[in-house]
This record gives structure tokens, sequence and C-alpha cells, in this order.
RNA sequence: GAGCCCGUAGCUCAGUCGGUUAGAGCGCUAGGUUGUGGCCCUGGAGGCCGUGGGUUCAAUUCCCAUCGGGCUCC
């Protein structure tokens, strides 16, 4: 399901397929995320023909809580619902219940919350997270974790962690009893936990490797900790983890932490960043970030860079994307959130070839300050 | 011609029984955003309080005049 092609000499950074039902998956990759069976402002033909994207997430949580299951289930699952024929993958909305609801309520059975939509009162549980992502059809299906907050008590962590640990071996069961309702195969992925405690991280690694699922997830991280602190635990999981599963950094990141993570040997990211700052003016490119609202560009009556392959800079110049996203209107959402997705995916690509031809660790470094700088 | 109301930030307006450094929303401007409730959060700039005079220890506030805008009556 996951072959490794080319390991980086200087760095961790490797290339891999992951072969899916729906299409194979060149990592390392970034998923954008469609919470809702939509990447905002982005559709569907746009974003497999523009950005480039080979997989997208969906949410279990806001999925479950609207449309809900059953229509999901009449409509033959995600893929059909949304007319995306390449792969997806779900997250089962641990995250979501701790960031998101109000009032939560955890039991060693599972987590009961209250919507966000209309205060119902709902329970997830290992196992029914797996149904709702059978239901949901998604190619790789994460598990019900907690993702503890930061800073956070040691104790509170460990605890944590061990209930993630007796849900992901419930979840693991429930899944290899279950199977698929529409005659594509599904992965399941763990999900290690254990904080900023290295001793936690490994042990937390080694119990999920365990469980053998298809891939393994690193969560908990960008909760709120230094950014060179996520940077030394990702470094340090990553050794823990089997070379011979996928590893998915959840919620990551920047382009820069794209890259120094993958450097770290990660293979899959995916994080709102590219579309929600696209929507609040700010987009990323290989020159560096630029906030579009600036008044700089107010007179710039030219595009940003005619030779980078998204609409937004080679067809439209930079004073009218000023005047859109200033105006706050629907088509700037739309152009910068594409090209910012076009970008990370471009990245994404670059990384690969230089992964390729093993000229990662001496491009990655130099290539992580421009792409952070500000323009 | 007479009477009344209004004039405070770029815009729309609060405020003041006379008393620290005159406020808000929007706009402007600069940051922020990390397993997504798009239009959110944080900071900053910006005021001869229409103008001139008077009373007072002290006036955006009270008085007079004047300019501008509006309403009513003849």
């Amino acid at each position: 399901m996951f072959t490794l092609h080319q390991q980086s000499k200087q760095t961790k950074a490797r290339t891999g397929t992951l072969k899916t039902d729906h299409g194979e998956i060149q990592t390392p990759i970034f998923m954008p995320v469609g919470t809702l069976g939509t990447v905002k402002a982005v559709d569907q033909d746009d974003l497999l023909n523009k950005v480039k994207a080979q997989i997208i997430l969906g949410n279990t949580y806001h999925l479950y809580l609207r449309p809900g299951n059953e229509i999901m289930q009449s409509a033959g699952g995600l893929h059909k619902f949304m007319g995306w024929d390449e792969p997806i993958l779900t997250d089962s909305g641990g995250y979501q219940i701790f960031s998101l609801s109000d009032i939560r309520e955890l039991k060693e059975k599972g987590a009961t919350f209250k919507s966000h939509l209309d205060g119902s009162k709902h329970l997830f549980t290992p196992e029914n997270v797996v149904e709702t992502q059978r239901i949901l059809g998604s190619d790789i299906m994460m598990i019900l974790d907690e993702c503890p907050p930061y800073p956070a008590e040691r104790d509170y962590v460990e605890n944590s962690m061990k209930l993630t640990h007796r849900w992901a071996k419930r979840g693991r069961k429930h899944f290899l009893k279950t199977k698929p309702l529409y005659g594509h195969n599904q992965l399941q992925f763990g999900i290690v936990q254990g904080g900023v405690h290295k001793d936690l991280r490994k042990e937390s690694s080694q119990y999920m490797a365990s469980l053998d699922f298809e891939g393994l997830a690193i969560g908990g991280l960008s909760v709120g900790e230094p950014t060179e602190l996520m940077y030394d635990i990702t470094d340090f999981n990553t050794d823990h983890l089997p070379e011979n599963k996928p590893r998915y950094l959840m919620g990551v990141g920047t382009p820069a932490n794209l890259l120094q993570n993958i450097a770290y040997g990660v293979d899959m990211f995916d994080c709102v960043m590219p579309t929600r700052n696209a929507r609040n003016g700010m987009i990323f490119t290989r020159h560096g970030k630029v906030n579009v609202r600036n008044a700089k560009w107010k007179h710039h009556h030219k595009p940003f860079d005619t030779d980078f392959p998204s609409e937004l800079c080679h067809r439209y110049n930079m004073s009218y994307i000023h005047h859109l996203i200033k105006s706050n209107e629907i088509l700037g959402l739309e152009l910068t959130s594409k090209h910012n997705l076009t970008f990370y995916l471009w990245l994404m690509q670059v990384v690969k070839e230089r992964i390729n031809e093993g000229t990662f660790g001496e491009w990655y470094q130099d290539m992580m300050k421009t792409v952070d700088r500000k323009v």
C-alpha cells in the first residue's frame, strides 16, 4: 500500500507512493482541508486540474452533524456526494470536540459533546466514528483521539495519551471487523500523542505501531507550542515510527514548517492555513509571504509573478487582487485560496524532485528562509 | 422677516447639570491566523469640538455675534 522510493542522504526526507482505490498519492504531500465536503472557495475541477491536489480532507464531526449520516449514505458516500473521485482522508472529529464544542465530557466509552449548530448532545466513540467514516467512505479514516492543549500538565497529557491508546485499540478492532460500504477499500491511521514529552512520544509511537494501522499520524502538535519545540518533537517522533508506513503530521503548517518536517521524515500534511489565510488576504509565494491588504499593492498594476502557474499570478494585477480582498469580494477569496493551494502543491512537487535527485538537503534550508520572509 | 433645531475623527453620530489625556461604529493603517463555524482577533494613526469674542481658576459644554445646513410660521 505504501512504497518508499527515495531517501534523502543529508536528511530524513523521503519520497513514496501511497495507493488507494481512488488513486495514488505521491509523498511528501499536502492535503487541502475540505471540512464540510468543500475546500472553501475552490471547486472540485479547479482543485484537481489547477491546484493539482492529490487528496483532500473531510471532517467526520462536521459532516456527521450536517448533512448527517442518513443523507451521506443515501448519496453513496462523500466521493459521490461532492463529485470528487480522487482520494479523501477524513479526520475523526476528535480535534473538533476539543476545539469547537463548549460542553464536552470525556468518559472511557467516548466523548460527549454539544453540537455547535443547535446545541444537541452527541456521543462519539472509537467504534461509531469508524461506522461514520465507513458511511463517508473516505479512503483514509482517522481514529478517535484526544488532543490535549498546550501547555498542559504532564499527568494530564499522559492520562490523555493512555485513553487515546485504549480508544485506538477499540477503533482498530472495530475497523477490522467491519467492511467498506461502497466497494472500495479503506485505510485506517492511528494517531500518536504524548504532547511535548519525548518518553511519552516514544511510548505512544510504539503502541500505535503495534496495532498495525496502514499509516500513523503525529497528533497533538501545532497547538500553540513554540515552532522550535514542534520541530524537536517531530524529529524525535519520526525516529520511533516504522519506516514502511506513511507518516502524517496533523494540522501543520506554514510552507517553512512543511519543509523542515519533511526533512525530519514526515510524508503527509494538512492545514487550514493556506485557505484561511487566503481569505484574510495573505498569500504564500516562492518569494515569501504577501499581505495583499497592504496599501503598497493599491497602485501595483501588474501581476505578482507571471512565471508562477496560478491565475492570481499570471492573469491578474495585484492592484485588482488588493481591491477584491479589501472589498471582501467572493472572487478575491477564490483567487487567493486557489493560489495558496497551488503554491503548497507546487512546493511539494519541487520537494519530491529534489529528494529524488538527491539535492533536497542542500536546498531546503535556504528555501525555508525565503518562503518565510515578508514581501 | 420671525422662531426653533443642528454644526464634535475621512463618514455616521455619542458625550458635556462647566473639571484628568474628548469617545464609538465604519473607514484608513499595520500585525495575527497551524487535524476551519469565510468576512475574525489585536494594535496604531487620525480632532484649533464651524469661526470670532465674552463670563470663569477652568469653556466642546454657559452667553453674544457671525458663518454654514435644516425645519416651521408670516
